[in-house]
RNA sequence: GGGGCCGUGGUGUAGUUGGUCAACAUACCGGCCUGUCAAGCCGGAGAUCGCGGGUUCAAGUCCCGUCGGCCCCGCCA
């Protein structure tokens, strides 16, 4: 090794002991007769004072040394003198006296600042990603994850968990996301599929016998991107055999709490996590993924405005919609302008628009539509909303979808506005009973809500004959912040009942044979009842960092065109490899 | 596919209503300096203001297009 310590690990106990230390240099100040550097690795920093009465030769190399450049130190730790202690860095007691510098090799002056979190524009940061890497945030970040993943694997192993690998060259299956497809060479004309998720293997390892699986999965998703979506990411997959929902949620549960608590320094909001039915979530947050931070619950006044003179709230109750609102507090002095703006977030969701009414501190009414009501009418708002003196009262009136959506778009606007949002703190819970399926308007028929092997609850198994849309799943989802951070359900494991949801999808035996014969033939063969879930491991060290994208967690993220500005992926080929893959490249018209 | 914001020395920013406005900080280079740790002091170099076109006597500034980044909608079983 070119080091025998690690700069950031020398204490007080080091003192007149002589190391080797290697690394980069973070800053280097040159007084003429001393030459300070502070020498950076990945444990930290400590200060290597060259002085010439001590080493002419180390003097001489660190005074030419510069930041960035890696250097070989070999020197002896002693205590700093009296006053000159720096309490603001671990190594701050010490430092290193240096016998010998040596520059094992230059570096040009870097494109932005190493030493300090600085912002810098993200895509300078990601065509130099491996000098971004160098700073403290990734450092810290990407320790965090790897501690988190450790912690996961210890976690499931301890319990009987066994990691699997499953293909990443797999079949492609056109429900759900678009796939990522790579050609056959040997097979003209036919692709294999990135997973989505090994959703189908896992669920095959089942059938095997393994009970108990997991794996840090790679997936692939060909969608448009987000801060917390990437077109590749990271899954925590498992599969447990002879379980029933609570057992999947209670084993999760746990992992998210020891996480939490082993990992890093954010203060869990509850435990046990709360748990909401799909229905409550929605009703109360207008959301299936709901940040529990905070309060400012969706309240439905629907009831006490169907009569009223207000055309609107009337109208929209008598065509079967609803008007909700929720009470923002303490900001009765909104000016027109500000809740303008409000009113355009509203309407971007979809509402026609927003009613509002601000009870000032001295008791008044100011609003956009309480003079079409009579005096009881706006009382007994004011008391179902639980308003108070400073309050603003938002309201949308439309059908339960846009409520919903406009609503909760302006809970997390005003939340986050009024600090409500506490990075510090992680507010996770449990989302239950979803429905099956989904109606899909377009194509006509039903959508599996979360996939197509979800299990429905027992109990609504003859709806699916009935009434699919009222059936639920045995589905669960993990949220925290508002982020949707796992997602699984109980698997069905019963031909019959798969066959039924293959037909209210609209695929019909032939079909489903097709795609899927080998699940359908695996599950003859002796299918233990299972079930599993999915956690995105991004967004949960995201939460976990405090940060707001998933690329601040990743290595080397890809641009929101999916492009690695780095390496300058994707790229062109050359004419033989396209031609070894039997593929010709046909470019959009210009034109279009 | 659609909407919004952004692009000025290496980096981060400032540049009213178009007219010595290309500025500041920091980094970089050179000099001085034996206790700094955001070292200090002195000096220097460095930008055709993302790119293309247009309006104008005059464009960093206004208009159109284009490229790139970020955020959002659609999309993401």
């Amino acid at each position: 090794m070119l080091k025998t310590h690690h700069c950031g690990e020398l204490r007080a106990e080091h003192v007149g002991q002589a190391v080797t230390l290697a690394g980069w240099v973070n800053r280097q100040r040159d007084h003429g007769g001393l030459v300070f550097i502070d020498l950076r690795d990945r444990s930290g920093i400590v200060q290597v004072v060259a002085d010439p009465a001590r080493s002419p030769q180390a003097h001489e190399v660190a005074s030419r040394a510069r930041q960035e450049y890696v250097l070989q130190v070999r020197g002896t730790v002693r205590r700093r003198p009296e006053g000159l202690v720096n309490p603001q860095i671990p190594t701050g007691e010490i430092e290193v006296l240096a016998d010998e510098v040596v520059i094992l090799n230059p570096a040009k002056t870097p494109p932005f600042y190493i030493y300090e979190d600085a912002p810098v524009d993200e895509a300078l940061r990601l065509r130099y990603r491996y000098l971004d890497l160098r700073r403290q945030r990734m450092q810290r970040n990407l320790i965090l994850r790897h501690r988190v993943v450790k912690y996961i694997r210890d976690f499931l192993d301890a319990r009987g968990f066994l990691e699997i690998e499953t293909p990443i060259l797999f079949k492609s299956t056109p429900e759900g996301a678009r796939d990522y497809l790579v050609p056959s060479r040997i097979h003209p004309g036919k692709f294999y599929a990135l997973p989505q998720s090994p959703q189908q293997l896992k669920q095959l390892l089942m059938v095997a016998g393994f009970e108990r699986y997991f794996q840090i999965a790679r997936c692939f998703r060909d969608e448009d991107l987000r801060g917390d979506r990437q077109p590749e990411f990271t899954q925590l997959d498992l599969e447990m055999s002879f379980v029933e929902r609570e057992d999947v949620m209670a084993l999760v549960e746990e992992l998210m709490i020891g996480i939490v608590e082993e990992c890093s320094e954010r203060r869990l909001a509850t435990k046990p996590f709360p748990r909401l039915t799909y229905a409550e979530a929605m009703d109360r947050y207008g959301t299936d993924k709901p940040d529990l931070r905070f309060g400012m619950e969706l309240v439905e006044i629907s009831d006490l405005v169907a009569e009223s003179g207000f055309r609107i709230f009337r109208q929209t109750v008598a065509s079967g919609g609803q008007v909700k609102g929720i009470r923002v507090p303490g900001c009765a002095t909104y000016s027109r302008r500000q809740i303008d703006e409000l009113t355009e977030l509203a309407k971007k969701e979809g509402a026609a628009g927003l009613a509002w009414l601000a009870l000032t501190e001295g008791g008044k009414v100011r609003s956009s539509f309480a003079k079409f009501l009579s005096e009881g009418e706006t009382e007994r708002i004011l008391d179902r909303m639980g308003a108070e003196p400073g309050d603003l009262l938002l309201f949308v009136a439309d059908q339960p979808p846009t409520v919903a959506a406009a609503l909760s778009a302006l809970r997390l606007e005003l939340g986050e506005r009024l600090g409500l949002r506490d990075p510090e703190v992680l507010a996770f819970c449990w989302i239950v009973d979803f429905p099956l399926f989904e109606w899909n308007e377009e194509e006509n028929r039903w959508d599996p809500s979360h996939h197509l092997f979800t299990a429905p609850m027992p109990e609504d198994l003859p709806l699916l004959d009935t009434d699919p849309g009222a059936a639920r799943g045995q589905q669960y989802d993990l949220v925290c912040n508002g982020e949707e951070i796992a997602g699984g359900s109980i698997r069905i494991h019963q031909r019959e009942v798969q066959e039924k949801v293959f037909g209210l999808i609209g695929l019909d035996l032939e079909e489903a044979r097709e795609r899927f014969g080998h699940m359908l033939e695996a599950f003859e063969y002796g299918t233990p009842p299972h079930g599993g879930i999915a956690s995105g491991i991004d967004r949960l060290v995201m939460l976990l960092a405090g940060e707001t994208s998933i690329r601040e967690v990743m290595a080397f993220p890809k641009t929101g065109q999916a492009v690695d500005l780095m390496a300058n992926a994707p790229s062109p080929v050359e004419p033989e490899q396209l031609e070894e893959l039997h593929l010709r490249i046909v470019l959009p018209d210009e034109e279009e």
